[in-house]
DNA sequence: TTAAATCGTGCACAAACGTGCAATCACCCA
DNA sequence: TGGGTGATTGCACGTTTGTGCACGATTTAA
């Protein structure tokens, strides 16, 4: 037998409940149908799409074409993110790279994303990089004509950079004018999160040693939930978002006063 | 035994979710057959094509025909390649990593040779190495299985590490069993020398805070001398040479204490 | 070489989506 | 009592996205 607990009493719930329930039911089964659901609470699919996206809003959930699912927290080996080189990433790590002024001084955290943009760096604009990770340090000198500081300290093999409490310490002691913290979750009501508590203590070391905080986000990252504050939005000053990012939310961003920048369309 | 759980309810699935579960399917048996994910999902081959397209588009799969498989980490496009050790500097390498012993801390100095060294070091063997070159820690992560641990400071690009006061620092307050000084010049009779005045600051730091020092040295580095002096050679362990090095400059070196170590002959 | 399987592309259609608007209802304050 | 206010909802409209099919090109295996 296999009558779901979850189908009773559905109906004539107040919205307030009725998103909480739709929470449970997405916690539950990992994936909730728009129009299962709209059936279940005897609403329009309308509604249902209101209350998704006020709780994709809040990173309590993904919304997908159809409906939506748990907010993916996709921890994969370090190689392979390196792989996923997209033309999307290029052309997000394009915008982000385009904001930098000649002569400035960069705090770089590790990152596919954060690697890409190292990529994409003007060469002739005597850049200051200071960065945790190995890769993009790598990426910048083979390149030529960067000057490059390296944070030190034990590498977390998950992220690819120095972490801990000595990368903190040296951290502290340089100062620069734009840092970009990789790979975070970022919400318009609640700011900035990160998914590893030392890696979030660096990035809150990292932003305060910088005059302006950049947020380079792929879609996935926009309105995903996370464990640990890394900082208020007021402290991002720049969002950089891909394309095909969800225009409201956009909006979202822009109201709290943060620029947002959108990348350019690509092939794919 | 409990039966995979990614073959139940894969029907009814919303797009990005198959997407998904393709992508487990990929990752747990390395390979997918479109024909069978099309069967297994209830949707035409096309659908599952357009799938696997834009999981390759992002890189997450490598499309082959019939289906799709992991995508091949080859990290070395041409950077690398240029870089590629010639089989004598391999051999030189392999014999220098044999002298390396389980569960030691290893502190390992910038430049080519080194680079060769760690990409042989034994990868089932606890170690933890302690370098100053971001190329280096970015060989050891890419292997796994290495605790590594990175010396920060401004980055001397013609050295391709960090040599400053701040390294100097960091260095002073690690430890190590062995320790690989690099590019430097030998002599028998006046012990070992650096081009650089940080750069010899920093190796005789590294010698420090080391137990043991070894020394590996292509023929050209064998009885040469330079500018700035590193550490007599009583500070020295270990001579690893290259096969072809001259046999009476080998006798030199044991003949004041230091332990010879011959690398074996190449083809070339 | 030939035949079968697979693939890419263009196309049409349906489902899902975002947005603006008007209707409804609870609630507050004059 | 009555009008204003804000939240919630369903609906209409045009747009975007996913899907299957047809057709020709390409690849694979025999």
């Amino acid at each position: 037998m296999v009558k779901s607990p979850s189908v009773v009493m559905d109906s004539n719930a107040l919205p307030e409940e009725r998103q909480q329930r739709i929470l449970e039911r997405l916690r539950a089964e990992g994936r909730v149908v728009a129009a299962e659901l709209a059936l279940a609470f005897e609403v329009s699919e309308d509604s249902i799409r209101r209350d998704l996206r006020e709780l994709a809003a809040h990173g309590l959930c993904k919304r997908v074409y159809g409906g939506a699912l748990l907010p993916t927290v996709t921890l994969t080996p370090l190689k392979q993110r390196r792989n996923e080189h997209s033309a999307r990433k290029q052309a997000l790590a394009r915008k982000a790279a385009s904001l930098v002024q000649v002569g400035q001084t960069l705090l770089i955290d590790a990152g596919s994303t954060n690697a890409a943009i190292a990529a994409e760096l003007p060469r002739d604009a005597r850049l200051t990089v200071i960065t945790n990770a190995p890769h993009i340090a790598q990426v910048l000198l083979d390149r030529e004509g960067f000057d490059v500081l390296l944070i030190g300290g034990r590498i977390d093999t998950t992220i690819g950079g120095a972490t801990g409490s000595q990368a903190v310490d040296q951290v502290r002691r340089v100062r620069a004018d734009l840092c970009f913290p990789g790979a975070c979750a970022i919400d318009a009501a609640h700011g900035l999160w990160g998914f590893d508590s030392e890696e979030s203590l660096f990035k809150r070391a990292m932003i305060e040693a910088s005059d302006e905080t950049i947020v380079v986000a792929t879609d996935d990252k926009l309105g995903a939930v996370a464990a640990h504050q890394v900082a208020e939005l007021a402290r991002v000053q720049h969002l950089v978002v891909e394309h095909s990012a969800d225009k409201s939310t956009r909006a979202a961003f822009t109201a709290r006063g943060v620029a947002v920048h959108r990348a350019e369309a690509t092939a794919d």
